[in-house]
DNA sequence: AAGCCGATTCGACAATGTCGAATAGACACT
DNA sequence: AGTGTCTATTCGACATTGTCGAATCGGCTT
């Protein structure tokens, strides 16, 4: 692990969490002298990394961002191959579409198909959720012992009233999803909000992705015509991407 | 500038331009020792900025930049304020809408608004166009003597047959920018596709980004009311952000 | 099975980043 | 306006740290 570019990962990490930051404040949270943390921040800037505002002394994240993360999501196969489908699944059943991957114990979404209403919607492209409060998120660790053991060893943090945050309930519902290769999540997340998720394999059979419809609370439960949608979508992209079998065949039955 | 963070960059620099590189590949396009990049490459994959496939020993752009790049994106203030601005355009003119601030010599859009004519369409955010072949481009140049005498200074490629690439003739473009406060582009970037853009100004009267309408290019040339619409978006845009005056007042008549 | 190519590991060296002190600059308060 | 404090920034010496070359490992092809 190289020292710098680790600080520096560090530095952007902490102006994730709070968006404006000085060189000082900065060199408090990692306990390092002022001078240290300019020289790392001066470099990252000079590649677009992170941005000083106009209002004099304070960092932001950079542009060069921007652009990365585009071609980021433009090497992701089950992107390209979903898009088609999801747009096709928000036109039928009238909901937001969303599509995540796993990324350091959360779900990231890499593609939002809006609901087709023609409201003004947040993109949500690049979101992150914790994987225990996403519908999304308890598909991926239902297919994935590693990192569901990975993420339940760690305390997990109450959003909503009704997050679940006992390791042991989110098993049961590690198996329910295992039985019926769909993740529901209800007010978990945000109040108001509910959603469904359902698996994405690929060539090999892995789940490397879900997808998921997001809907008003007061539409939940979702009625078996979105669920047949949403699992029509899922096994549509799976086929495309040459999973040879949908829905995925459970993992060994260990104990996650 | 520190050593291994500006490699570092360069790596990052390297998988954004050609998608799936081996160790050995992006030693010899730096002309490096494989043992350092591979170092390099590590310290980077394990904050998530690289991944390497599945398939083995290639590196790809890793999700860490896309949750970055969503962070920087909400912190821009100008994007928020936009945003329901642009999702009226959009409404009233039938057209794709885009927000693109300048960027190493470059156009970034950081919000798109899609036709609302329920088609499927790429999310866009992202996207980086050289600023010579761009309406927002040419607009953001127009009132930013420093940038554009950059940009002008380097040889400028030529992406279709109408891409005008003679510095003289983009520095008459830029006067007629500042005459109109309009700037267009007539299938420069993309064949079929043509766009005008106006300025945003903050509240210290500067332009800092551009709003721009995409048509295609038989739709050309735009309707008084899309342009009428077009600035007017841009003028509210820049009013909510406090900008003294709309219009802006063109900058000191030196040359570009 | 052998050979090749690339990724990866390891250790010694010195180049490099780090740190503390000194400087410069912004801002607020008197 | 002047003074004080806070912060960013610059600079140079030191030794820590990243770098490099050689050796190892692993996969794929012939």
């Amino acid at each position: 692990m190289i020292q710098s570019i680790d600080r520096a990962a560090k530095i952007l990490g902490l102006l994730q969490g709070s968006r404006r930051l000085g060189i000082s404040e900065m060199a408090a949270a990692l306990d390092l002298p002022p001078s240290t943390v300019h020289g790392i921040v001066k470099s990252l800037q000079s590649h677009g990394f992170v941005a000083q505002q106009p209002s004099g002394n304070r960092y932001v994240l950079g542009p060069a961002l921007l652009k990365l993360s585009s071609v980021y999501l433009d090497t992701l196969d089950v992107r390209a191959r979903s898009m088609r489908w999801m747009h096709e699944l928000s036109r039928r059943t009238g909901l937001a579409s969303r599509l995540g991957v796993e990324s350091f114990g959360e779900v990231i979404v890499i593609h939002h198909d809006r609901r087709p209403d023609g409201t003004e919607q947040m993109p949500e492209t690049g979101v992150t959720i914790p994987s225990h409060v996403s519908a999304m998120g308890k598909v991926l660790l239902a297919y994935d012992a590693a990192h569901a053991a990975d993420v339940l060893s760690r305390p997990l943090p109450s959003l909503t009233a009704e997050t679940t945050t006992e390791p042991d309930l989110l098993r049961e519902e590690f198996e329910q999803v295992r039985r019926d290769a769909l993740g529901y999540e209800n007010e978990e997340a945000v109040i108001g909000e509910s959603s469904v998720a359902a698996p994405i394999c690929a060539e090999d059979g892995e789940v490397i992705a879900a997808i998921a419809v997001v809907m008003p609370s007061n539409a939940w439960p979702p009625t078996a015509a979105v669920l047949d949608d949403l699992r029509e979508a899922a096994r549509n992209i799976s086929r495309e991407l040459g999973a040879p079998t949908w829905p995925p065949r459970p993992p060994a039955p260990g104990q996650d």
